[in-house]
DNA sequence: TTTAAAAACTAAAACGTTTTAGTATATTGC
DNA sequence: GCAATATACTAAAACGTTTTAGTTTTTAAA
């Protein structure tokens, strides 16, 4: 019952001729190979009829390319991340390739088995959001020469390709804007991995309250108690210590959500009154009351650059390419959240 | 410089044994076919101090078998479907299999061009949250005896696996709890694409008003307007043209977005008025103020029920198992959207 | 002591391509 | 009229596995 894909052969058979000539036509190699125009017609048109459809397991064995892209983030249920694999998908589509996607927690262990678990499938390059400590294994992969680019951190002691944003830039400022706005006990809330994105970020905060010799709140949560949704209770302890904060920068859109959450049960009057910026945009952010300033990173141009760069190295594979490094800027959208609000 | 993998045969011929040896020892037949301990033994020491790792892309040209699930969503950045990757991600590399993930925008063209790129690449079978009018493309996949579940939306008309909720029972469930909180004008504002979900929900609304002989408030936005993000114009309009009503049911998470920027910026003081009930969950409605009352479908088991009857299908490949249907309950999450607050 | 059965191992085909290294025929230049 | 070259096409190897259908050696049975 279950009629078999036709293969070449079966094509090559049909016709009368060989493997080799039906597999020039479809390599557009007829003119190079010189098979005559009026065969090389009636391949096309038998191949059209039959609708055949090559084997591409059978093409990547012959070739070493599978066609198939690997993006590893840290959670791909993370809506910044899901945005970005929507654009990385889009894109990588159009130029013929598959995308396998995976989340590694941030975890290393888990990035090194499935950074494993893909060179096995052969795929062509990785898009990868490195845990932190996968120096080694990052290196292994460039000594194979697979294909791969960092995206949204990188390892300052290891020179690949990456694709980032200036974090430091980012908070350094969010910071200028809350000052600005007349807010002047300006905490930064954040996770204490080491995570080259978090110590820019980091670093932007703590430039900007020094420059304006402002003091420094900063709240540094375990990332495994963050992930756990543990967060709440050190930001509720942070702000009952600390009951002058008039402002704060969450470092990413988890912590937001649990400072928000904070801010909602414990401290419902404080909404008004206190000034919020959090890292990574969302939709809801708009209609909240008050609305949250939030700072933007460039997911359309970070998913661009990064599949721009990993074809350029797929393409190139002999050649070594000189290795990029891209830094692109975040923007900051600013709603009610980051302005003085009701009399204080 | 480049190293090569190490293949069976190099194991073969260092071993000066048959490369046939070497593959019965590494797919755990020894025993069966009569390997003496000894040589075992040594094929697999030696197997690991080389780290062989097979090539999966010859593996799967032989066997037929891939390892590689497809997983079709509307899109990937939509919350609700992301959260359903990560759990099916999850579960399938728990498993042995890896997912490739896409978007089909609901586009039936998309949607049909996808299922051949993916067949061509032979992969072991679908997860579909399937675009309407795809009914002859899922019967060829039947036909071609391809292991499919469909989620979360089914084809009344075509006997398939899938895995749905109750759609029809949480909209009468969600009017229900308005109507227990004393809301009387409910509101549903819908999309109109013919989306089996989206009729099952439409179906519990009017449902819920008939029986208690409340008046129908039906917004359909045509689908194309919606992804447009140009919903807001629509729900508008709808406010304008109702001023009597007194509560919304959203039916999607996007739809729910796009009402609340029209309440935040036209509406200002419905907010602490109005009934608002959501379809889908989301973190940030917790805090939101009010806190926002959400229809939560079970993801988790979704995901769950999904994986299971795609490896029982790959498993059971040869016999035509009975197709399976199966409906999860969704649960309402109360919050203080969906009471009545402040004197109206 | 022969014979059947079990144990231990292997050669080679197969999966469906791409590509190298051809062969055979036709055409051109002198 | 003959070499050189161009044209048209192909056989077979290769990619790295799995599996069928063996062969050879050892053991057990009679």
């Amino acid at each position: 019952m279950k009629k078999k894909r036709v293969s070449i052969k079966d094509i090559a058979s049909d016709l009368n001729i060989s493997v080799t000539t039906v597999s020039f036509v479809l390599n557009d190699k007829a003119e190079e190979k010189h098979i005559s125009k009026e065969l090389t017609q009636k391949v096309l048109d038998y191949v059209k009829k039959v609708n055949y459809k090559p084997n591409q397991i059978a093409q990547s064995l012959r070739t070493g390319e599978s066609k198939i892209l690997v993006f590893m983030v840290e959670d791909i249920s993370n809506l910044f991340f899901a945005k970005l694999a929507r654009l990385i998908e889009d894109l990588a589509y159009k130029k013929g390739y598959k995308v396998l996607f995976c989340s590694n927690d941030n975890e290393d262990k888990k990035t090194i088995e499935l950074i494993n678990l893909f060179k096995v499938r052969q795929v062509d390059g990785f898009i990868l959001v490195s845990s932190p400590g996968i120096q080694t294994t990052i290196n292994q992969l460039i000594e194979e020469n697979i294909p791969l680019v960092l995206l949204d951190r990188y390892f300052p002691t290891l020179d690949t390709n990456y694709v980032i944003t200036d974090n430091s830039d980012a908070t350094f400022m969010a910071i200028m804007h809350f000052i600005e706005n007349g807010f002047k006990n300006i905490a930064y809330i954040t996770i204490d991995a080491t995570q080259s994105q978090m110590d820019d970020r980091l670093s932007g905060y703590k430039n900007a309250v020094n420059k304006y010799s402002l003091p420094n709140y900063t709240l540094e949560i375990p990332f495994n108690e963050a992930i756990r949704d543990n967060s709440e209770v050190y930001i509720e302890e942070f702000l009952k210590k600390h009951p002058d904060i008039d402002a704060i920068l969450f470092a990413t859109n988890y912590l937001t959500q649990a400072g928000l959450k904070v801010i909602k049960e414990q401290y419902t009057d404080l909404i008004d009154r206190i000034g919020i910026i959090t890292f990574d945009d969302n939709e809801l952010f708009k209609t909240y009351s008050p609305s949250i300033t939030a700072v933007a990173q460039p997911t359309t141009e970070m998913a661009e650059k990064s599949m721009e760069l990993i074809l350029q190295l797929i393409k190139n594979k002999e050649k070594a390419l000189p290795n990029k490094h891209i830094v692109l800027k975040s923007s900051l959208v600013i709603r009610e959240s980051s302005k003085k609000r009701s009399q204080s």
